[in-house]
RNA sequence: GGCCCCAUCAUCUAAUGGUUAGGAUUCAUGGUUUUCAUCCAUGCCAUAGGAGUUCAAAUCUCCUUGGGGUCACCA
């Protein structure tokens, strides 16, 4: 079974590029009906990773992502790890280290002044005399010093690193006793039995620590997949001053999560000619071992035009459901249909849509000065009053089609283009140009209401 | 700087060693419309550079250049 996982440190949200790693992982698992679990790496202990875990947990809800079994905090596995490191220290496989933070500092600038390799130079490692006094000393393990280290990447394929260019004996667990990442991963992937590790490819150069630590535990190493990173516009690593960063700030800005999964899901990775994947489709179709090698910029325009697709093919019901969480509630006007039908054609986002419905339902409290230039020359007022006399004398008027039907009838009879009613009434209507077509509006607003607004307009333009 | 990774339009990407190098987004133009948007059509735009292998290279090899990642008692 194919078992993978999510992995976040806890930095208080859930980031744009973790939801990416997460997907894949999820997406990797459900099409082989695996289990993808969720692990929060919090063994910084000055952090408070109940609220990280929180926030990640409440993004994942609102994508959509479904991690299996409960959260595994690292935080409450102490005991797993000193299991094996007093295994590791009784095996002899890695030993106590004195050495002061000091002393190390001291060390690492005197390589770089002889502009060796910064690597701690294993003083303790076969030291058998008696230790310092008042130091506590952090465990580190052998770690080989010479021949390769070949990861098999199921998107990097081999990679081969020489031990003596990247190894030295890395701590294991701090002074405190407390144990490091490179330790603890290798550990609890191990033990919660994740064979399919996808995770960004700046843990590429982690991996040969992770491995000395699965050949010392003599554990089953993973299949890795190292994913490359998400870039932003000037091509580096995507950092928090690169907007919104947090996924949950995306439902703030208006995107709709099956928008931002299909963008996310096409950085790095594609099926031939295809840009719309449904979940049911990411899950039948997704293989990592195709996943591009190159980073991918993120480009905020793509994800836009998603958007406006998944929002114009979205149904009226679940629309006017996920405006209430803009503020907006649509769900109790009897007019909701023609309202929707004619807005979500022409919002990019929610929030866009959100601020259409107000500028429609509300009358308009003052008259765009260049709309009114440009829309109320000529006979427009005497246009419109004839328009009103059409509403009045029609007595089926409840579609769209029946409000154009007018239009047209009165285009016809006063022989005038159809710009000679429809700019000034839709100034008279809302205030400005711009909005969508006056038969939907009119259909919204009403009979009785229409008439009003334009009567109101005409008054007040006099 | 050492080590590792990467390189097709501005961006996301496609292309069993043989294609007029394809699609999408952006942009431009035109059409549709009462306006804006949508939608439709058309157009612009790429194999980083140099050697080599081959009848044939975006594709394989090497070098150069460029970009990125990583080198902690952070994760």
């Amino acid at each position: 079974m194919v078992v993978t996982r999510f992995a976040p440190s806890p930095t208080g949200y859930l980031h744009i590029g973790g939801l990416r790693t997460a997907l894949l992982s999820y997406l990797w698992a459900r099409r082989n009906g695996g289990k993808f679990v969720l692990r929060i790496e919090d063994t910084d202990k000055s952090r408070n990773s109940e609220a990280a875990a929180e926030a990640i947990v409440k993004a994942f809800k609102w994508v959509g992502l479904e991690h299996d079994g409960d959260i595994v905090y690292q935080s409450q596995r102490d005991e797993i790890y000193a299991k094996y490191i007093k295994q590791l220290l009784d095996e002899g496989k890695a030993y106590k280290c004195y050495m002061s933070k000091d002393e190390l500092t001291e060390l690492r600038e005197t390589q770089m002044a002889n502009k060796e390799r910064t690597r701690y130079d294993g003083r303790y490692r076969d030291f058998e005399g008696t230790p310092p006094e008042g130091l506590e000393p952090v465990i580190r393990i052998k770690a080989p010093m010479t021949g390769e280290i070949v990861i098999d990447d199921g998107i990097k394929g081999r990679v081969i690193f020489q031990a003596e260019d990247i190894l030295d004996d890395f701590i294991i667990a701090r002074g405190d006793g407390s144990p490091t990442y490179n330790f603890v991963v290798a550990i609890d992937d191990a033990l919660m039995g994740i064979n399919e590790v996808i995770r960004g490819d700046d843990h590429l150069s982690n991996t040969p620590k992770q491995m000395v630590v699965y050949e010392a535990l003599g554990f089953e190493l993973p299949k890795f997949y190292h994913v490359p990173m998400i870039h932003n516009a000037s091509g580096k690593k995507l950092s928090k001053r690169d907007g919104a960063t947090d996924v949950m700030a995306y439902k703030e800005m208006g995107y709709l999560p099956e928008a931002l999964l299909n963008f996310l899901v096409r950085l790095g990775w594609s099926n031939g000619d295809q840009e719309i994947f449904s979940m049911d489709e990411m899950i039948e179709l997704f293989d990592p071992s195709n996943i591009n090698k190159s980073a991918s910029i993120y480009n905020v325009d793509k994800l836009d035009w998603l958007n406006g697709h998944y929002i114009k093919n979205s149904s009226n019901e679940k629309l006017a459901a996920l405006l209430k969480e803009y503020g907006v509630d649509v769900e109790g006007h009897d007019k909701k249909e023609f309202l929707l039908d004619a807005l979500k054609e022409r919002a990019k986002n929610m929030k866009e849509l959100a601020e259409m419905v107000p500028a429609i339902l509300n009358a308009p409290e003052s008259y765009d000065e260049k709309a009114v230039k440009k829309a109320f020359k000529g006979d427009a007022k005497e246009v419109l009053k004839a328009f009103v006399s059409k509403l009045e004398s029609t007595t089926e008027l409840h579609l769209p089609s029946d409000f154009h039907a007018a239009m047209e009838a009165l285009v016809a009879e006063m022989e005038i283009g159809f710009g000679k009613i429809g700019m000034p009434l839709r100034v008279a209507l809302l205030g400005a140009m711009g909005g969508p077509g006056m038969d939907s509006v009119m259909a919204v607003l009403g009979k009785d209401e229409t008439i009003k607004r334009i009567n109101r307009a005409v008054e007040a333009l006099s």
